[in-house]
DNA sequence: GTCTTGCATGGGT
DNA sequence: AACCCATGCAAGA
C-alpha cells in the first residue's frame, strides 16, 4: 500500500522487510501506512508510540488522568484533545468532560483545504494568529448547531466542508478501531462526539511538537487552492462539518464563547456581532443547550444550534464572494432553505423555519410582523414582510412578497435560497442555488451533487418544477426512479426534504417505468427474511404468505422435493431458461443464470443440458408457487419467451435496482386485470390502460363504448323490467335473498375469472334476458355513480383525462337520462334501490374491496372481478 | 371569478 | 408526543 516503501515496514524504527502488510495509521496521502506484523500489533493494541517513540519529544499528561501520550505523534494524533486553556486531555477524559473538539485533522490541510477567497485567506490568517498555538488546520464545525441533531443525521456533506473530517473519523472509526488503551465502544463514542464538537483551542504544541506535519508556518496553506470537494466527499456521510472556528477575546463573549463566522469549514469570516443580535431572541433558549465546557457553545450558535442540518448554510466560498462583493464586507451564512412548491408558487409567502427565523431575523412580537430589507445576491435590495402565524400555540413564520425577488432570481421549487448576514452593516443577504446547478466551486459534479445535497431531483431543465413530481398514479402502477450515479444522496435529500410527504415524491418523468404484476406475481417473488418461517393466511381461498419481517424478494423458483426427499428449489437460468435445481434454502437473485450454480457445478453452463423433462416440469406445476408456475407454464409454452416472465422480473430487477428499462407485462394475463387472458373482452380488457387510449365522447362508437352501452342497456332494461314486476313486498325480498345467493356475475359485469370460461360468462352476463342478470342488476347498491375498474372508495380520484374517467362520463350520461325516466315515473325504484343497498354493498363494492386488498388471484368469484357496473339512482 | 389572507390540517421528524 | 412546516382551504377583498 504504501507507495514509498512498499516493502518495508512504515516504521521507521523498524524497517522490517514487509512479509505481510498490515495497515496502520492513514498517512499524509491518505493512504495507510503499511507495517508489519509487528509494528501493526503494537498500533493495533495502542502500543505503539511507547514502544517505538518513548524516547521521542512530545509525550504530554492529560491534564485530568494524567496520562501519557505521546502527542508528537500521527499515531497518537486521535487519542487527545486539545485544551482551551492549554495542555491536552486524552480521549477517554474529553469525553466523559464533555470536550467534543478532535485534534485537527488528517490529512493535514495540505491536501483537502478548500478555496479560500484571498480576503478570507487574509481573515483566516489574521484569525488563527489570534489564536494560541492552534495550527492552521481545518477544524471540526465548532458551533454547537451541531450539537442537537448531528449526531442523529447523516447529513449531506456542505459544499465547502474541509473533507479531512472523513479522515480523522476513519482514524477514529475506522483505522483506530483497536487502538490505543480506548476500547473500540468508547472510541467510537468519543468519534461520534468529536463530530459535533466545537473546537478547542489553545494548545498548539502537539503541532509544533509533533512530526505530523502541521504547523503554523505553513499557513497559509498552499494546500488551500486544492479543491474542496475531496474524494472523500462521497463516502463519508457521516463526516462532520469542519469550520474554521475563530476564538474571541470578545470582552462581551464572558463565557468563553467563541464568535463564529462562516459557520463552515473553509469561511472562517470574522466574527460578526452576530450573538448580540440574535441573543435576546424570543424562542431561541440558549439555557437549554447542553451545559458544556470550555466555550461551547459559541454565541453564534444559540440559534444555529438548533437548526436542522437541513438548514445549514451551504455558501460556497464564490458565493460568499459573489455576494459580498468588492467590499469589505463579511459575509455570515445563516441558513438556508429549500424552496417548497408553496415558496417558490404565486403566493409569495416563503415559509422560514421557525428557528432559523427566530434565531437570525428580528424578534417580532406581532403576527404583522415587520418589513425586512433583503439584499439579493446581485445587490438589489427586496424588503419582504417578515411575519409570523400563530400556528399550534406555536408561531409559523414567512417572508411575504417574496415572489419578485424569487422571479428574479428564477427561482423555482427544490431550488435554494441562502441567507447571509453582512457584516459590519448586518444586513440580510438572499443568496440562492438552483437545485441543479453544480455550485461553482464543484470540482466534480458527483461529488458535489451527492455530498451537498443540492441536486435533489435531477431534471434541472423542467421549466415547471412540478412537472418533475412523481405521479405515482392511481393505477397501481409503480413508478420508478432510475438512479443514476447520484441517487444515494439524491435519494436521502429527497427523502428528507422535497420528499417529505409521498404525495410530495418528485421522481423524474424520464425515469418511470412501468410495473404490471400481480400480487400472485409478487408473492411469487417474495421469500421470508432469513430465520424466518412464514405463517400462511388464506384470504378468499388464496394462500398468502406472511413474514413477519421484511421479506426478501428474489427470483421466482420452483419448490419441490427430489427423489430422496429432500426439499429442493427449481430455477430458471436468466440466460439459458434451464432449470437447475438448487437448494431449498437457497436465495437467488433476480437475474440468476447457470455460471451462479455453485450447487451444480455440472449444471453450471449453460450449455449443461437440463435435469428436468417437459413433463416433469409440468408435474412440478402444482406444488409450485403461483408465481414460478406461471412462469414455467410459460417457458413450457415457449422455451425461448422471456417475455412471459418479464413482469416478474421488473420487481425483482427493481427490488435490486439493477435497470431502469421498461419491460413489458407479462404476456399470460392482461395488464389491467390480472386474471384475465388476452382474448378476455370484459369491460376492463378492452379498454386501454388508465390514463391512455383516447377519450370517449358520447356518440364514440368503439369497441369499449359499445360495450359499455349495450352493457348499460341491459341494465336498463332490467331495471324497467324489474319495476314492472313490482309485487309484494315479501315475495320480493325473498327473491332478493335468493339473489344474493346467485354467482354475482351481473353487477360485475366482468366477472369471470380467467380461470375456466371468460367468455362464456360473458355472454351469459351480457344477455338482456338472462333473469338471474335481470334480478341482479335492479339490486345495484350505488348511487348514481358507475364504477369501472376502480375502487368505490376512489370513484372521486378519477382522473377526468383518463379512460376509466371518459367511461365514468359516458355511462354517467346515461345515468341522468335514465334517472330523469325514473323522476317522470315515480320513485319506486329508488325506493327498491336504497332498500337493497346495504346487503348489495356486500355483494357488490364490499367484495371488490376484498379483491383489492386481498390479492388478484383469488380463487373467489367476486374477487376476480374487478369490474363494477352499478346505478344507483340518488335517494332525493 | 380571482386573488389574498390567515388559519387549520396532517404528515413527517 | 410534541413540534415543524407544507399545503389546503375558507373567508374576505
Amino acid at each position: 500500500m504504501s507507495s514509498s516503501s512498499p516493502k518495508i515496514c512504515f516504521n521507521s524504527n523498524c524497517k522490517d522487510v514487509l512479509e505481510r502488510s498490515r495497515k496502520g495509521w492513514r498517512r499524509r496521502t491518505g493512504e495507510f501506512a503499511d507495517l508489519c506484523d509487528r509494528c501493526a500489533t503494537a498500533y493495533e493494541e495502542g502500543k505503539f508510540c511507547e514502544t517505538f517513540h518513548l524516547n521521542a519529544s512530545g509525550w504530554r499528561c492529560c491534564e485530568s488522568c494524567g496520562k501519557q501520550i505521546h502527542c508528537g505523534c500521527i499515531v497518537s494524533f486521535h487519542t487527545f484533545v486539545l485544551l482551551d486553556a492549554g495542555g491536552i486531555e486524552c480521549i477517554n477524559c474529553a469525553r466523559k468532560s464533555f470536550i467534543l473538539t478532535p485534534n485537527p485533522a488528517w490529512p493535514p490541510p495540505s491536501l483537502f483545504l478548500p478555496v479560500l477567497p484571498d480576503r478570507i485567506k487574509d481573515l483566516s490568517v489574521k484569525n488563527w494568529s489570534q489564536i494560541a498555538g492552534s495550527g492552521p488546520v481545518p477544524w471540526r464545525q465548532a458551533p454547537s448547531l451541531l450539537n442537537s441533531s448531528a449526531q442523529s443525521e447523516l447529513h449531506p456533506r456542505m459544499p465547502f466542508e474541509v473533507d479531512i473530517p472523513s479522515s480523522v473519523d476513519r482514524l477514529i472509526a475506522s483505522e483506530r478501531l483497536s487502538a490505543s488503551s480506548l476500547e473500540k465502544k468508547k472510541i467510537e463514542d468519543s468519534s461520534e462526539r468529536l463530530m459535533n464538537g466545537s473546537l478547542q483551542l489553545g494548545a498548539s504544541t502537539v503541532l509544533e511538537n509533533g512530526n505530523a506535519g502541521i504547523k503554523r508556518e505553513d499557513q497559509p496553506n498552499p494546500s488551500v487552492n486544492v479543491p474542496q470537494q475531496s474524494s472523500f466527499s462521497k463516502n463519508d456521510l457521516s463526516a462532520p462539518h469542519f469550520s474554521l472556528t475563530v476564538s474571541s477575546t470578545s470582552p462581551n463573549d464572558s463565557n468563553d464563547q467563541t464568535k463564529v463566522s462562516g459557520t463552515h469549514a473553509h469561511c472562517p469570516t470574522p466574527p460578526p456581532p452576530l450573538g448580540k443580535q440574535c441573543s435576546g431572541h424570543n424562542g431561541v433558549d440558549s439555557s437549554s443547550e447542553p451545559q458544556i465546557r470550555n466555550g461551547r457553545p459559541r454565541g453564534d450558535a444559540r440559534g444555529r444550534n438548533q437548526l436542522l442540518p437541513r438548514y445549514w448554510p451551504r455558501i460556497t466560498d464564490q458565493e460568499l464572494q459573489q455576494i459580498s462583493g468588492d467590499s469589505n464586507s463579511v459575509i455570515t451564512p445563516l441558513f438556508e432553505k429549500m424552496l417548497s412548491a408553496s415558496d417558490a408558487g404565486r403566493i409569495g409567502r416563503l415559509v422560514l423555519p421557525k428557528k432559523c427565523a427566530e434565531a437570525y431575523f428580528p424578534p417580532i412580537s406581532q403576527p404583522e410582523g415587520l418589513p425586512l430589507r433583503v439584499q439579493d445576491s446581485k445587490g438589489k435590495e427586496w424588503i419582504f414582510q417578515f411575519r409570523f402565524w400563530p400556528n399550534n400555540n406555536s408561531r409559523m413564520y414567512v417572508l411575504e412578497g417574496v415572489t419578485p425577488c424569487i422571479q428574479s432570481m428564477q427561482l423555482q421549487a427544490g431550488d435554494i435560497v441562502t441567507f447571509s448576514r453582512l457584516e459590519p452593516e448586518g444586513k440580510l443577504v438572499m443568496g440562492f442555488r438552483k437545485a441543479s446547478t453544480a455550485l461553482p466551486s464543484d470540482q466534480g459534479n458527483e461529488t458535489i451533487n451527492t455530498a451537498n445535497g443540492v441536486s435533489t431531483h435531477g431534471d434541472a431543465n423542467s421549466a415547471d418544477p412540478a412537472s418533475t413530481w412523481s405521479k405515482v398514479d392511481k393505477s397501481g402502477y409503480i413508478a420508478k426512479e432510475v438512479v443514476g450515479t447520484k441517487s444515494t444522496f439524491r435519494i436521502k435529500r429527497k427523502k428528507s426534504i422535497l420528499g417529505s410527504k409521498t404525495k410530495r415524491l418528485r421522481i423524474e418523468n424520464e425515469g418511470l417505468i412501468e410495473l404490471k404484476l400481480t400480487l400472485e406475481q409478487a408473492q411469487g417473488l417474495l421469500r421470508a427474511p432469513p430465520n424466518h418461517v412464514p405463517s400462511v393466511v388464506v384470504i378468499e381461498g388464496f394462500e398468502f404468505e406472511e413474514y413477519e419481517d421484511a421479506p426478501i424478494i428474489g427470483r421466482p423458483t420452483i419448490f419441490a422435493t427430489d427423489l430422496v426427499g429432500e426439499k429442493i428449489q427449481w430455477a430458471q437460468c436468466e440466460d439459458c431458461f434451464k432449470w437447475r435445481k438448487v437448494p431449498a434454502d437457497a436465495l437467488l437473485p433476480s437475474r440468476w443464470i447457470c455460471s451462479e450454480n455453485s450447487w451444480d457445478p455440472e449444471r453450471s453452463l449453460c450449455s449443461a443440458a437440463q435435469e428436468l423433462t417437459a413433463e416433469q416440469l409440468e408435474d412440478l406445476l402444482p406444488t409450485s408457487n403461483r408465481a414460478a408456475s406461471k412462469k414455467m407454464k410459460a417457458a413450457k409454452q415457449d422455451p425461448d419467451s422471456v417475455e412471459a416472465l418479464e413482469g416478474l422480473d421488473t420487481l425483482a430487477n427493481l427490488a435490486i435496482q439493477e435497470e431502469g428499462e421498461a419491460i413489458p407485462s407479462s404476456s399470460q394475463a392482461t395488464t389491467k386485470h390480472p386474471r384475465h387472458r388476452p382474448g378476455c373482452s370484459c369491460i376492463v380488457c378492452i379498454q386501454p390502460p388508465s390514463g391512455k387510449g383516447p377519450k370517449h365522447k358520447q356518440t364514440c362508437t368503439c369497441n369499449v363504448c359499445l360495450t359499455v352501452k349495450r352493457r348499460f342497456r341491459t341494465l336498463m332494461l332490467r331495471r324497467e323490467k324489474k319495476q314492472s314486476e313490482k309485487e309484494a313486498e315479501t315475495a320480493r325480498q325473498k327473491q332478493q335473498q335468493q339473489q344474493l345467493q346467485l354467482p354475482d356475475d351481473d353487477i360485475q359485469l366482468c366477472g369471470n375469472t380467467g380461470n375456466s370460461s371468460p367468455n362464456q360468462k360473458m355472454v351469459a352476463s351480457e344477455d338482456p334476458d338472462n333473469d338471474t342478470s335481470r334480478r341482479k342488476s335492479s339490486l345495484s347498491p350505488f348511487k348514481g355513480q358507475i364504477d369501472l375498474n376502480i375502487q368505490p372508495e376512489r370513484e372521486e380520484e378519477l382522473s377526468p383525462g383518463s379512460d376509466s374517467g371518459g367511461m365514468i362520463r359516458l355511462i354517467q350520461d346515461a345515468t341522468e337520462r335514465y334517472l330523469r325516466q325514473q323522476r317522470l315515473s315515480g320513485s319506486g325504484g329508488n325506493r327498491n334501490s336504497t332498500g337493497n343497498q346495504a346487503q348489495l354493498d356486500v355483494v357488490g363494492g364490499g367484495n371488490f374491496s376484498n379483491s383489492v386488498a386481498g390479492g388478484s388471484s383469488h380463487q373467489g368469484v367476486e374477487a376476480d372481478h374487478p369490474v363494477t357496473l352499478s346505478i344507483n339512482p340518488p335517494a332525493s
